[in-house]
DNA sequence: ACCTATTGATAATT
DNA sequence: TAATTATCAATAGGT
C-alpha cells in the first residue's frame, strides 16, 4: 500500500516507525468513524504509540462504559470484577501485614503476652532491652547537646552583658 | 475504495450495511494487528455490529484491563466506579497506618530515633520500661509454673513407681 | 511536512 | 452468501 510493499513485522527503525504509526494513526482512526458511520456499529478504540501518547475512538451514539459492559457480557469476561479482585486481594496482604505489625506493638508494650512460650519471651525481653539501651543512649546525647548549647547561650549572655555595662 | 465511492453516511439498505459492516470489521481488525505489530502500539478495538455480535482486537503485549488502566490515566475519566475508588481509599488509609506502625516498631527497636525530641523520648523510654517490666513478670511466671509443674510430676512419678511396686 | 508510485481495501456485480 | 474485479483509498519511500 505504497512505494513498496513492507512485511508486517516490527519497524526497527525507530523514527521510521514512529512516522508510519502516524500515518496509520490516522489512517485506522479514520476507518473506525467510517464504519462507525457507515453500519451504524459501535466501536470503541484505544491506541497507545511507543511515545506513550493516546489517542481514541468512541462511537458518538455511545460511551466507553457502554461498550464495556457488553463486552463484558458478550466476552464472559470480567473487567471491573476483576480489578476488584486485584485491589480487595491487595487490601487482604496488607491487613495481615498490619495485624501482624499490631500483633508486635502490644507485645512490646508488656499486652497480650499470656500466650507466649518461654523462648519468645526471652526474645521479646532482649529486643525491649536493645530499644531502651539505644532510646537512653539517644537521651544522653540529647541531654549533652543541651547542656553544651545551654553552656554556650549562658556565656554569650555574660559577654553581651559585659559589653552593655 | 471500491467499483464507486460512497459517502460516508448510514448505508440505508439493510442488508448491503451488513455487508460493508462484515468487510470493513475484517479490514479494520487487520489494520489494527498490523499497526500493532510494526510501530509496537497497544491497541484494543472492540466492535459492535448491528446484529449485536462483537468483535475484537487488543494487542498481544497488553490486556485490556491494562489498556483501560493507562485509558483512565491519560484521559483523566473514570471507568471503575465508586466501589473501585472506596477500595482504593481503604488502601491508603490501611497503607497510611501500616507506614505509621512501621515507625512506632522501629522506634521500640530503638531505630530512627536521631529525629526524635527528648520529650519523645521520655515517652519511649517510658513505653520500653513497661513493657520490659511486663514481660519480666510474665517470664518469672512462667518459670515459676514450670517449677511447679515439674514438682507436681516429680510426685506423680515417685506414686508411680511406688504403686509398681 | 508533502508527493506519488504502488499496494491494499472494498463497492458493485455476478 | 461467497467470489471476482474495477476502482478508490491508504501509505512507503523519497524529497
Amino acid at each position: 500500500m505504497g512505494r513498496g510493499k513492507i512485511e508486517i513485522k516490527r519497524i526497527e527503525n525507530s523514527s521510521n516507525r514512529q512516522v508510519t504509526y502516524s500515518k496509520r494513526k490516522n489512517g485506522i482512526l479514520k476507518k473506525a468513524k467510517e464504519i462507525s458511520v457507515l453500519c451504524d456499529a459501535q466501536v470503541s478504540l484505544i491506541l497507545f504509540g511507543a511515545s506513550g501518547k493516546m489517542h481514541e475512538y468512541i462511537s458518538p451514539s455511545t460511551t466507553l462504559i457502554d461498550i464495556l459492559d457488553r463486552y463484558q457480557r458478550a466476552s464472559g469476561k470480567t473487567l471491573w470484577d476483576a480489578k476488584h479482585e486485584n485491589l480487595s486481594n491487595e487490601i487482604d496482604r496488607i491487613k495481615k501485614e498490619n495485624d501482624s505489625m499490631q500483633i508486635d506493638l502490644r507485645h512490646l508494650k508488656g499486652e497480650d503476652i499470656t500466650s507466649l512460650n518461654y523462648k519468645e519471651l526471652m526474645a521479646l525481653e532482649e529486643s525491649l532491652e536493645n530499644g531502651l539501651t539505644g532510646v537512653r543512649d539517644k537521651k544522653m546525647e540529647v541531654h549533652r547537646m543541651f547542656k553544651r548549647n545551654g553552656k554556650i547561650l549562658e556565656d554569650e549572655n555574660k559577654e553581651l552583658n559585659f559589653l552593655l555595662q
